[in-house]
DNA sequence: TGTACATCAGTGAACGCGCGTTCACTGATGTAC
DNA sequence: TGTACATCAGTGAACGCGCGTTCACTGATGTAC
């Protein structure tokens, strides 16, 4: 490949990772492309070479920081006994280190309410890592009775996310902290009581 | 009081109004000023006569839209049998109906991204109705053993905000239904096997 | 009761500002002969 | 190997548009005498 392509791919990725560090912070609307090129040390004009639209890069952008996220949070589990597995995944997702780690954190409490309200566009890409945090989260969760698997991993992820996102709404007040610790304890006992059950 | 001031009141009433619908149908950003305005049938120019900025407007219209989701969601439970309420509460909340009821619905799933990210000025107001919904949840549970009922009503309310929030987002995919049905079980489980356990 | 003035809820147009997107241009890299 | 031209990643300024907020004005209501 040219100088010349390989200097664009570099550039196409660090827009990328911009990118995906505002979303993380600001959310859509206020992740701004002047600011996105910026952060990638270039400037406004050269965006639209590199992407079709602002849409397109959040579509990306938002694929992009849902997969590293998921690898995050399912990475060396082979190193914890069978049965903690989901446990630990649930740990870590809703933890204060994660609440604050925007630079590699989940990008759904950014965005999630924006695809409710005034960014439906994205709804198709928030389907499919959804669905994949649940599948992959399925596969952690030691066979249950009452509920079906694949309900049971879904309803984690509903209440990971949401503990995740009312705690960084609330960052800096004692509730933050507390939803997250009870966030911990509802999901831990959900998911071992109905494996015992 | 003279017929000026009521006719006053009434406007601040129908801005409040027409605010609050605003607010949960397209966020916080999206709720501009001349369509709050135009929502109760005035013009733009008169709105600083009855609210100091915006972001006044906004925390007033978020206590407004919470109080009266509140009351839906307690309203009649002494109808029903004491051990049941917790659910009920769940299930009204965890439903396709309060899902599409964006007139009367929870004003959450709008405001808490936009809330942890670009518009933390409304932290307080966030936090003291989150609080107020915590303890009206905490009343109606049964007492459990190994979760304090306050952090279980804390983590059924992150439950209960996740499921709401992603099936909005959701709304019109096979998954918006699935979140829902996942959350009221994982809810009803916690709820009741705290119970007995 | 009537008259002259004061008040004030609401209007409509303008303000400054920031956004996404476009576009003529630049200069380094790549290609043809 | 050297020269002339083509390509194209990135620049910087402009575009149209919508936002929150301001403000001079209007006309109906309220008040003083």
């Amino acid at each position: 490949m040219s100088a010349k392509a390989e200097q664009k791919e570099r550039s196409h990725e660090t827009i990328l990772e911009s990118a995906a560090r505002l979303l993380r912070e600001k959310g859509i609307a206020g992740a701004r492309v002047a600011e996105v090129m910026q952060g990638a040390g270039l400037t406004v004009g050269g965006f639209y070479a590199h992407f079709a639209s602002k849409e397109a890069l959040v579509d990306a952008a938002l694929h992009r920081t849902a997969t590293t996220m998921r690898e995050r949070l399912f990475a060396r589990l082979d190193e914890k006994p069978a049965d903690d597995r989901a446990e630990v995944v649930i740990k870590r997702y809703v933890s204060a280190a994660h609440r604050d780690d925007l630079l590699h954190g989940c990008p759904l409490p950014a965005v999630v309410g924006e695809i409710g309200t005034t960014a439906p566009a994205h709804r198709a890409v928030l389907g499919e890592e959804l669905a994949a945090l649940v599948t992959d989260l399925e596969a952690q969760l030691p066979s249950g009775r009452a509920i079906p698997k694949r309900h049971l991993a879904l309803g984690l992820v509903a209440l990971m996310y949401g503990a995740l996102s009312l705690s960084r709404a609330l960052r800096g007040t004692p509730l933050s902290e507390d939803v997250l610790r009870a966030a911990r304890a509802v999901g831990a006992f959900a998911a071992r009581a109905e494996a015992t059950t």
